[in-house]
DNA sequence: TATGAAATTCCCTAAAC
DNA sequence: GTTTAGGGAATTTCATA
């Protein structure tokens, strides 16, 4: 089951949207830019943490890490149970070469960021991933050349309002 | 100028793998789990970030936030000159419901990832970055279903070889 | 129930070696 | 690289609205 989703309010989007840029951040640097008390803001920061909505983790600079290779992979499974879909996702989350998955709407069911350390290491997992099982229809690798912009920064809340 | 590549030893890697997956890890904790004084850690810690290898930042899950609209888009620039790629990083770069950008190989010279709390968002987000402008050929949205993995972990040297 | 301020504990940081 | 000492931040306690 899911955790009841929780209602957040003004000081939560800010709080979640400073701390996505920056982890590190202080709780009365946050008290301050918010307006709380770093009391506040540590016991709500402690309920992000119990509820599983926040993680903090440390993100690399891909241009400074020497053989690195990227890959974006277009995944379709055959037309099969539910159970197939479920084991394939265990498969995804189990696999440290897989960065990111998702469930695509469209002719692809999948799309599955690889993150590996040469095109041959790529090769291997890939083929280890979506070649050996069975039940994989096509799937459709396209290197990365550079990386332009990184992050995994989610709104919280609606955009405000542009002036047409 | 980009930074001299740092040359890594087997404390840097194990140091890293250990941050990519939870940054909270104190620096003890992180001593004794590769053999190292806390100060050692410290130090270390310190001059990635000087150098802009690491950086912490705070992720939350997309299944707790309603309103929430991934998509995945396929882009193609018009043939034209080095100068209006740039212009389109910069773009990328300063949008914020840009989370991924990705420079690929093969038909496709762009894959981004939008984060946005709705379908019509994304569609005023898409059509504002892909659309006003002249330079694009064309872009394709695949929206997000389900997000069954999220990370952004790199590996920092290769993989142990794997007996056959 | 959530707040802010004070007291405590623990960790980060910068020495010295 | 380690050990040590000091300041600062995180965490807990407590009184309060």
């Amino acid at each position: 089951m899911a955790a009841t989703p929780p209602i957040l309010d003004e000081f939560d989007h800010k709080l979640l949207e400073l701390l996505q840029r920056d982890a590190d951040t202080t709780l009365s640097v946050l008290g301050d830019a918010v307006g709380l008390s770093a009391s506040a803001v540590q016991r709500r920061l402690t309920r992000y943490r119990k509820s599983g909505l926040l993680r903090q983790v440390a993100v690399l600079d891909p241009a400074q890490l020497g053989n690195l290779t990227l890959a974006a992979v277009l995944v379709t499974l055959e037309r099969e149970s539910a159970k197939k879909h479920t084991a394939f996702h265990a498969r995804m989350r189990a696999a440290p070469e897989v960065q990111q998955c998702y469930v695509l709407a469209g002719d692809w069911d999948y799309l599955v960021i690889l993150a590996t350390t040469s095109i041959a290491h790529c090769r291997e997992v890939a083929e280890r991933l979506f070649y050996d099982e069975g039940n994989i229809k096509r799937y459709d690798t396209r290197f990365v050349f550079d990386t332009v912009k990184l992050g995994l920064q989610l709104p919280t809340r609606p955009p405000p309002r542009r002036r047409k």
